[in-house]
DNA sequence: TCAATACATGTCAATATGAACATGTCCAGG
DNA sequence: CCTGGACATGTTCATATTGACATGTATTGA
C-alpha cells in the first residue's frame, strides 16, 4: 500500500491539511494513484497515531494541517530505497485490448479513435507541463525537478499509448 | 470493476475452471489486472448466480469448468462498447518518481538503474512474444490477434519506461 | 508403496477503495 | 442581511483486494 507513503511524501514538501492533500491527489497523483478524501482522512489519523506525522497548526473551520516527523521522513525514505517496487501497471485500456476480438471491426475502430485522441491529448498536456517547468515557471526546487521527471514519464507513456492506438487501427 | 468482464472474456475463448482462470491471470493479465484465486472463485459464483456464466463440466478433484452464456457475451460486449474507459494508470514506479527528491543522488541512480533494467528486459520479452505471434506460432485466431495487440501495447509502454529511466539518469 | 508435487476449491479476516450521506464554517456578492 | 459556493472534516455502507489458513485429490518419480 503506497497511499501512506505518498501522503508522507507530500507532507515532506510542506505542511498540508486533509483537504489540501485531497486536492493534490486529484491534481497531481489522481491519474497514477487515486484517493478520495475518506481514505485520506482515515490514513492521516493512522499516520498520526503511529507518530509519522503530527499536527502542525489548526486553522479556521476545523482545518488541521499536518507536518511530517523525523520518523515519517525515515519511513518514506525506507520505502523509496529498501522496498521493492511493485511493477504492476493497472490499466483498463490494456486489459480491454485482450478482448478486442469480441468487438466488431467498426466498434474497434471507433474505440481506437477515441483512445488515440485521449492519449495524444494527454501527452500534449504533459509535454506542455514539462516545457513550462523547463522554462522555470515552477522554480528549480528539488521537488519541482522530481515532478518534471514524473511529467516526462507520463508524457512518454501516454505518447506510447496514443501511438499504439494509431498502430492498432492499421494492424493486420 | 473490470474483473467480472475479464473473467467473462476469458471464458468466451473457451470453458475454464477457477484454477485455469487463476493461472491465466497470473500469466497473461497479472501485470495489468492482478487477481488472486479467492477473488476469482467468489466472482465466478456471483456470475453464475446472475446467469452470465454456467457450469460446462465437472472433472476430477471437484474441478468445475464454466462456460459463458449469451447473456454473458452480451454483458462483456456492452462493457467493451458502451462503458467509458477508466484511464487511470495505477503505477507505483510513476508514483515514486514524484518523491525522487527524498533520495540521495546515489540512491536515485541505483534505483533508476534497476528500473531501466527491469523495463528494458520486460520490453524485450514482450517484443519476442509479439514476434512469435507474427511468425504464427500461436496461430491466427481473432483471440491471438488481440493478444498480439496487447503485447504490442505492453512492449511500447515498457520500452517508454525503460527509455525514461535512462533519460532520468542524465536529467538536470 | 510412499512422499512430494501439482491440482483444485474454498473460507476467513484484514485492509483498501469508492460512493453516498452528513455536518458545519467562512466569505463574497446581491 | 442572507444566500450560494468553496472550504473542511468526517461517517457509513458496500465492494474489492490481499494474505493466511484449510482441505482434499491425482499424478509422478524414487
Amino acid at each position: 500500500m503506497s497511499l501512506r507513503h505518498a501522503l508522507i511524501g507530500l507532507l515532506a514538501e510542506q505542511p498540508a491539511s486533509g483537504w489540501d492533500l485531497t486536492r493534490r491527489f486529484d491534481d497531481v497523483l489522481g491519474s497514477v494513484w487515486p484517493a478520495g478524501h475518506p481514505q485520506i482522512y482515515g490514513e492521516l489519523r493512522k499516520l498520526q497515531e503511529e507518530g509519522l506525522i503530527e499536527v502542525d497548526s489548526e486553522g479556521p473551520r476545523g482545518r488541521k494541517a499536518y507536518r511530517v516527523t523525523d520518523a515519517g521522513i525515515a519511513e518514506v525514505r525506507r520505502w523509496l530505497t529498501s522496498v521493492d517496487v511493485d511493477h504492476t501497471i493497472r490499466m483498463e485500456s490494456l486489459l480491454r485490448s485482450v478482448f478486442f476480438w469480441l468487438m466488431s471491426p467498426e466498434e474497434l475502430a471507433a474505440h481506437l479513435d477515441r483512445e488515440a485522441e485521449y492519449f495524444h491529448g494527454l501527452a500534449a498536456n504533459l509535454r506542455e507541463l514539462a516545457a513550462a517547468k523547463d522554462r522555470g515557471e515552477f522554480g528549480y526546487s528539488q521537488q519541482t525537478r522530481s515532478l518534471r521527471m514524473a511529467a516526462e514519464a507520463g508524457a512518454r507513456v501516454t505518447q506510447a499509448l496514443g501511438d499504439w492506438a494509431d498502430w492498432a487501427k492499421t494492424a493486420p
